[in-house]
DNA sequence: CGCTTAATTGACGCTTATCAACTGTGGTGG
DNA sequence: CCACCACAGTTGATAAGCGTCAATTAAGCG
């Protein structure tokens, strides 16, 4: 009604492309009906006709590499994106400066959520490792939620997801050890990163440093150094730099729940 | 399309409804054509006609008295509801058991976001005041916001102001002390709430208790009733069971920032 | 007017921050 | 290929902030 949602031509963006160009480069490779994480992604539930419709408003860029913004905080708010592959934080800076990291996103993960309704990004949004993203206008997926209500009600529940993980991770964190909020991080990225176990052990590669990590617990990294080595010591994980593995599974799903 | 949008009727509620049945007992005295919150609530912005059609899904409940519960945790979610006038907080159950104060909503404030995609209300609703509600059932609101574009825009953006507003508060408050988290609370008080104001200073009335401001920031009682001692004898402000004094507003607008 | 609960105050201890030193790691250039 | 550097990560010592426990005072309510 407000706007048409015709051709994905996008107009003049220039903030959300690689520095390098590279925007699109990898097209092909990921576009919305062999993507595999269409029935995962906002796209879930909807018939092929709708999902047509939501890949014309789309395309891939990337890839991005580590440490390169996918969007930064000056930059004006206009899509949200989703990991096609690869991993983000965003990050703003505290009052005194220093960086703090607001939020992990994995494959699936919508990035810029947060913004909505704001005139510009509130975080930088930065690629962990190589990272793939598939870019969705706002206006454009504004529009196409009046015609298809299915995806308006999938982005309302994702927005309601994220409030409610907010605030049993973060909220309802303040009142539990440094030690159980790592564990609980742990577990969550145990569900979110396919993870090796044989029997019950297994591994994580992470793609973000300890420090990021602390950050996001609200830990300073000396603190979150000296719970990894204390639940090394307790023989529950093995501590690498950046691998942790998993010597007793269950034992991290039991301390988190109590 | 998926759902029809035309009467109020609602078919069993059953829950929501304040338990002397007192629901809609005051409806002539706030249907939307006259409430003075219709342009800050979902409705701004809107034509008298699309107004007409969120007046229809809507309906006025309460008197709800302090204590009394608007919805509760076990409840299937089923609406929003709009503060009309009075204030509340929503509640849940840690681990160990003991009440955690999420959220306080005052005057055009949306409860019941946190609930949005998932079976339940994951929180206990409680009216703090005498409080009247404005009824907003989910389902007929999606499917008013499919028609009426500026509707879908004002649910995405208070979501996304919710998601702001918490990262802000409580997650980037992690990094201060009590006595600062306190003082951006009174200052957000001093906004929200009319605060009769005399030259530099004024005073809020709390419609809530010390031990749920503690809470939601993340305190014991003991720590906040400390902090509001100090800053007392900081002379910033006088504390008092039921209300603060601000003898300086400048101060508590200058300590925030910093 | 007595009861129940909220709020305050004090003493003490624990968790985590802070400061500092050291170690490991990855990247760069000779 | 190795030496060097920059920085992430670890470890130790100390202290600040807040939680905990206990006792007291104040406030709301029947």
């Amino acid at each position: 009604m407000e706007k048409n949602i015709t051709t994905s031509e996008g107009g003049g963006d220039g903030q959300a492309a690689s520095p390098q160009g590279q925007a699109a480069k990898h097209q092909s490779e990921l576009d919305c009906s062999k993507c595999e994480a269409r029935h995962r992604c906002l796209g879930e539930g909807l018939s092929e006709e709708q999902l047509l419709g939501l890949r014309k408003i789309t395309r891939t860029l990337g890839p991005f590499q580590p440490g390169e913004a996918i969007f930064r905080v000056e930059g004006k708010f206009k899509s949200l994106f989703v990991i096609q592959s690869g991993a983000a934080k965003i990050e703003t800076a505290s009052f005194e400066g220093a960086k703090l990291v607001d939020g992990f996103f994995f494959r699936d993960d919508l990035v810029g959520l947060e913004s909505i309704g704001a005139q510009q990004y509130g975080h930088d949004a930065i690629a962990l490792e190589r990272t793939l993203v598939c870019e969705l206008p706002f206006n454009q997926l504004e529009s196409l939620c009046s015609f298809v209500p299915r995806l308006q009600r999938k982005l309302l529940i994702i927005l309601g997801q994220k409030i409610r993980y907010t605030n049993e991770t973060i909220v309802h964190g303040r009142y539990v050890s440094g030690e159980k909020r790592l564990l609980f991080f742990l577990q969550m990225l145990c569900e979110k990163k396919i993870i090796k176990k044989n029997d019950n052990t297994g591994s994580v590669d992470l793609p973000m440093s300890k420090g990021d990590i602390a950050s996001y617990l609200g830990l300073r990294p000396e603190s979150l150094s000296r719970v990894l080595t204390k639940l090394q010591s307790d023989g529950i994980i093995r501590n690498h730099t950046k691998k942790i593995e998993f010597l007793d599974i269950k034992a991290i799903l039991q301390q988190v729940c109590r």
